[in-house]
DNA sequence: GCCAACGTTGGC
DNA sequence: GCCAACGTTGGC
């Protein structure tokens, strides 16, 4: 089983909306880094929920893998706001999973505190200039930061 | 293939 | 709202 952090802007899609919603097809991403992430994703891997471009950003839940990669429908429609003109019905450019709540933190694990931990090792969250949408985490990063909690 | 211009992300 | 950092685009 792998471990990931995926990022969304709470304004827009939150740990609580995701509560609510139970499964969530994770659409929308559009960079092809975040993209290769989630085609190496399985059924059962587990997920942070990071709360972005917000007043506090940090760690806001956890979430689970509940499908195999499957193509964004969203790139093929006019209307939807991530449309690609460019990508082909036959090749789909853009990919998704679907991700289940698990459960919120009792309380927001913030970015300041996971940059505070001193031995998480390389890690795509807190590497300067760092955009990734998706990033891995490993075993020992996934339970330091919890250890937070 | 280079690189300047542009758009986006996301912390602050 | 600002802006640094980065990805993408497109002219050459």
């Amino acid at each position: 089983m792998q471990r990931w952090l995926m990022k969304t802007e709470p304004d827009t899609f939150s740990i609580d909306d995701l509560r609510t919603r139970k499964v969530e097809p994770w659409n929308g991403v559009r960079n092809y880094q975040a993209r290769n992430f989630i085609r190496s994703m399985r059924r059962g891997d587990e997920v942070m929920i990071y709360h972005s471009s917000c007043a506090v950003p940090g760690v806001a839940g956890l979430g689970k893998i509940t499908s195999a990669p499957y193509p964004d429908p969203g790139q093929f429609d006019p209307k939807d706001p991530y449309f690609d003109a460019g990508s082909d019905r036959g090749n789909p450019r853009w990919t998704l999973v679907d991700v289940r709540f698990v459960r919120k933190l009792k309380r927001v694990i913030t970015l300041d505190e996971i940059k505070a931990l001193r031995n998480l090792g390389d890690f795509a969250l807190t590497r300067r200039g760092n955009r990734l949408s998706v990033l891995p985490v490993s075993d020992a990063q996934w339970q330091a930061i919890l250890a937070l909690e």
